[in-house]
DNA sequence: CTGAAAGCGCTTACAG
DNA sequence: CTGAAAGCGCTTACAG
């Protein structure tokens, strides 16, 4: 009822209706660090009630240190991946008392610069880390000594942590999946070649066509950017050179859509005229028609390993690599080869 | 260089190396509100940049009274079109100086109003909001006199601006835009029937049925959840009850997808054996096969009214609406009419 | 144009 | 178990 200069109730305000100090107030909201005779809680108690009183808690952070508050940077919100991690990792911060700062460069490297230097001023206690390209701005990160979780592939860093599945091994295995149904040529739609994680797919690929002795031709490889427009672009490149495999490996699921797509405007269909897989599919991947066979990661474990990495920070990095999972569905022509 | 006991140079620190007073720091960071000798003024800046200082945000807010900072709170970020939304905010947001809490209440009322608290406690200047259901926790944020945004329709309140497209008038047109095609019948999947926009949504269906002076018939009606689950839940059902319309009209772009789906199962195809349009598409709709005809909101521009809004809050609620946009795809059919 | 100082709403030793 | 008080890093009248 009584209101501060501001116009909000603060803690003397519920000590005056309490009959106690401030410090007992704050005893008791933050359980302690010193006890509070029950009486006197109860107290306290009523007055919070009675009063309406809201802890302040830029005040409370300013005090304590803790702003009880992460920081997200992803590249743009609207890539359907990068928003479930978003998801995952916000379902998972509040779980711990945390809200979270999200942070969408807009793909633009200026503008990312711009939010990290927000998201520090502002003190997160920590900061999650997807970066719009290959260099991403670690060095102001560390300088702030603000906690880091990359949670895309870059080269290793010391204080730096990082999340990742292995790429490489992911790759290779998706691409064998394929060569299994007897092709004997795997196109691949990439990231930006100077993108860490698209050389390891590319890596993965070779891999896989080494093993089973087969050339791994550099004209097969198409870069695109992760969008469906990325995929579709590419795919109409293909179309165009009179390079489309029989077989096919996108990067992402935007670009598997952009894809399939871009080859159904010449009349060709998935699986039956060309076999495709993906990596990084989400949830959405069992709607489409086809269904998308894809690599899964697993997004769940990965926002609580990133969480926890954040919470006992020493300042040393940590590594975190995941498994990834096949999901095989129906655009790599393996039901379709089953029904035959 | 100097060191403050948590370890981070503060402006007092940089008056030190200027040689002014803290006051004077604050006003060249500032610019303003007293001026300052040039010379002065040139000698903070060097200190600035010698002591590698950064304002603490959180002490700035606790002072001026402003966080520079506004929250979010949605049902889902994995929603395409909230992420859409929450894309366009962001920007709009950081174009002003602001940064963004999101909130993702993982669908889940509870969390909702968890969230909310722990966004108002941190002070927001301002909040956006999407609600879960139709129940949206307006007393509790009112209360807090912080600034509010509805983004979903809900009941008109005192004090509660609001962002809307008239739902009504564009599901009349869309369905019209289906009658136009000849059919008889358009089937709904709606929201879920509780919910404001989803009864909006169902009168303008009903309008463009009676224009025609046709029947509304309730049994055309599918309620689902808004997503690709939902619709796909829906079209087995409408399926199985043998209550399959030529023509269908789904309330949001997961649900046309996860139809599609369903359909396809059932070895149907969209257009040629059921014409489908679709709310709230994004810019993915034009990747799909077949590209999906659907009624846009200039989201964009709902950002920036969104954001000016909170700005010029004076306490009164503030109504925008917005046009709506029909875009014409392939689902309805339309092009492969004109191509017979 | 510049400085000394009060105040924002908390937390947390330090005394009792 | 409780209170008086310093301090977190800023902003901003108030004097000069």
């Amino acid at each position: 009822m009584a209101k501060s200069p501001t116009g909000n109730v603060t803690r003397t305000d519920v000590a005056k209706v309490a009959g106690t100090s401030v410090a007992v107030v704050s005893y008791v909201i933050n359980n302690g660090p010193r006890p509070v005779a029950e009486a006197t809680r109860q107290r306290v108690l009523d007055a919070i009630k009675q009063t309406g009183y809201r802890p302040n808690a830029v005040a409370r952070a300013l005090a304590s240190g803790s702003t009880k508050t992460y920081g997200l940077v992803v590249p743009n919100i609207g890539n359907p991946f990068v928003a479930s991690m978003a998801h995952m990792l916000l379902q998972e911060s509040l779980n711990h008392g945390h809200v979270m700062l999200l942070g969408d460069a807009g793909d633009d490297r200026k503008r990312e610069l711009e939010i990290i230097q927000g998201l520090l001023n502002r003190q997160v206690d920590g900061l999650f880390y997807n970066s719009v390209d290959r260099h991403p701005y670690i060095d102001v990160i560390q300088a702030s000594g603000t906690p880091l979780v990359m949670l895309d592939r870059i080269e290793p860093r010391p204080g730096v942590s990082m999340l990742r599945v292995n790429e490489r091994e992911a790759a290779r295995q998706v691409t064998a999946h394929l060569l299994s149904h007897g092709y004997q040529q795997v196109g691949m739609i990439s990231g930006p070649l100077d993108m860490l994680n698209a050389q390891d797919r590319i890596q993965g690929w070779r891999d896989a066509l080494a093993e089973k002795g087969l050339l791994a031709d550099e004209a097969m490889i198409f870069p695109a950017n992760y969008t469906r427009q990325g995929g579709y672009d590419a795919a109409q490149r293909m179309v165009a050179s009179s390079c489309l495999p029989r077989a096919l490996f996108t990067s992402n699921e935007g670009q598997a859509i952009g894809c399939i797509r871009a080859l159904s405007e010449h009349g060709l269909r998935v699986p039956q005229d060309v076999a495709l897989v993906c990596f990084n599919g989400t949830d959405q991947s069992a709607f489409h028609v086809p269904t998308l066979t894809t690599v899964r990661q697993p997004l769940r474990d990965m926002a609580r390993s990133a969480i926890a990495m954040l919470k006992n920070w020493d300042g040393d990095a940590q590594l975190a690599e995941f498994p990834h999972h096949l999901e095989i569905g129906e655009s790599c022509g393996c039901q379709l080869t089953q029904q035959q």
